[in-house]
DNA sequence: TTGTATGCGTTATCAA
DNA sequence: TTGATAACGCATACAA
């Protein structure tokens, strides 16, 4: 059972008052030096941890970061979900942060989940993922004045709140700038139906870098729903082509399976850097997901320690935009 | 910004002390019918939520529970630590906890986060995953009287502390009498070295289903680090068989790369039913993630409300064994 | 620079 | 069955 120490404890074994120990803890200039050593002497040996619970009652911090956990939709994507959680745990704990899951079946329904975690647990802070076109929980979260922030940018509006987000154009672009160099003229694209902002940025890349490159994209683009299955169809019907980039790993691994052998063979590039595609030696374009993660966490510091958001002036914004890695295996 | 209201500004709404409204919370049975109903109305009224914090300055207890999120190893299990966190979100809701992260470098790190999380956070339990022979962790939280369940049985001493589990053993052998019954009689089985606990259990689900049908094993296990490409070469080695049962996805994953069409055809079952097998249709043994999830905080929900952990005595114990579902596909 | 007093919202104890 | 009071550990305003 962990120590029942408290400031009172502590302030005994150093001789001092217990508000010179909260001196020390909260504003450590205002303490003499001498004085100071010796309550931190005194904490140290004691192993003295402030009491959040305590503290919370008074400044209503938690410390708490609010972070969803989706169902996993499109199960292959998880090792990315995966990736992003640890590395914001990893993160949250040296800026002195903890982070607490919660889950809702649908943006609605998140709201309730929101009213639980910031009136009982206090919450200070959300970190939410998957943003789209019209997002009803963020203008919640801005209405309310709850300091958040996405991973993923606000679509609808670039400057609306603070995000961080990973290139996905510059990643595209990459990923045909290497086929080009490696002698590929026509390059395809498989991606996600139109409408998808994510799925739209990433065709922009492929796109504008071939249109850079003095390529043409014409017949050379294919929008199709996520799936092995329909990556390989896709690449079926991009005869005329030599190689693709794709969407996402699923959509490249269906590709490189349909076309990876004989003079049909087809150069791949896929996207998210997945354990499948790290397993079978396929290209892939991967986000920086401890960074992303890093910058969420300092992003929410950051409105955290910003007193403007405590009244109803616009609270500080910060839009960090992350480069893609490319991967380059034998797929391409 | 949330509601402030306290349990104060029920009760005068409701003409009741503040210990009325309090009773009405935790002991209803202790209330009459007619103020406990008008407390409740109140009580919805005014959108009171109960403050996480004041409580536990009271009862010492945070309605947070420890889950540690693992670096990602082997990535492709990363799906399968995925659903079981949001399994663990979802089930630790109703039940009244939060699910808090932690991430430890390795065994020894993690004690020290306990520190943190248990003095500072005050958490009331943890939920381990990754269990081994002779795990420093558990012997700790053991030591300091801190209520835990796992992940992964207690290798060392079965009835060591409470635990949930899958059986290994009854996927395998549900896997080989299934490629029995579907006329094989070589059904080799590729797994990983001998020392790994949750391996050998595989391994000897199929061996005894194998000698249960009448049929030997000689030369028909292979014992290789997990992987794509290790899978791929067993398999060919396993020149003799027609099937073969895997520890792991990867594994099945290159078995059945290798050899899938032609005179040389194996029929392959992998272990985990990942999203890549789901993409290949690759048949696997798919462990019901929601409900050992389910099963974890219930068992932490009971070691929290028996008294006996306060103590010196033992804490109550739980082991709870779930059965794994052999999901088919193509591949076998 | 250090010490004293007060209150945050809740629950436990005890008296009515 | 209900109500008054104290206490949990901390941080803040204020006095010394």
């Amino acid at each position: 059972m962990p120590s029942k120490v408290t400031i009172e404890t502590v302030a005994r074994h150093a001789n001092v008052s217990r508000q010179t120990v909260s001196n020390v803890l909260n504003a450590p200039d205002m303490v003499r030096d001498e004085t100071r050593a010796r309550v931190v002497a005194a904490i140290e040996e004691l192993g003295y941890r402030t009491n959040n619970a305590a503290r919370q009652m008074r400044t209503g911090r938690s410390n708490l970061i609010g972070v969803r956990i989706d169902p996993v939709r499109n199960g292959i994507e998880a090792s990315v979900l995966d990736r992003f959680l640890h590395g914001l745990t990893e993160a949250a704990t040296p800026a002195g942060y903890r982070v607490v899951l919660y889950t809702a079946a649908d943006d609605d329904s998140e709201v309730n989940t929101y009213d639980d975690l910031l009136a009982a647990y206090a919450v200070d802070a959300f970190i939410l993922t998957h943003t789209h076109y019209d997002d009803s929980r963020t203008s919640w979260l801005r209405e309310h004045h709850v300091p958040f922030t996405t991973f993923g940018r606000s679509w609808s509006a670039p400057e609306e709140h603070s995000w961080i987000d990973v290139d996905g154009a510059a990643g595209t672009a990459a990923a045909t700038r290497h086929l080009v160099a490696a002698g590929h003229r026509r390059i395809g694209f498989i991606g996600w139906p139109e409408g998808s902002a994510v799925g739209d940025d990433r065709r922009r890349g492929w796109s504008e870098a071939m249109h850079h490159a003095g390529l043409g994209t014409d017949g050379l683009a294919r929008f199709t729903p996520d799936g092995v299955d329909q990556g390989a169809t896709e690449a079926r019907s991009l005869n005329g082509a030599t190689a693709v980039v794709c969407a996402s790993d699923p959509l490249a691994f269906g590709a490189w399976r349909a076309r990876s052998s004989g003079a049909d063979r087809l150069a791949v590039i896929g996207f998210d850097d997945t354990p499948v595609a790290q397993a079978l030696g396929l290209s892939s374009i991967r986000q920086p997901l401890a960074q992303v993660a890093a910058a969420c966490i300092e992003t929410v510091s950051m409105l955290l320690n910003d007193t403007r958001h405590d009244g109803d002036g616009e609270p500080a914004r910060r839009q960090v935009l992350l480069e893609p890695e490319l991967i380059v295996r034998d797929s391409g």
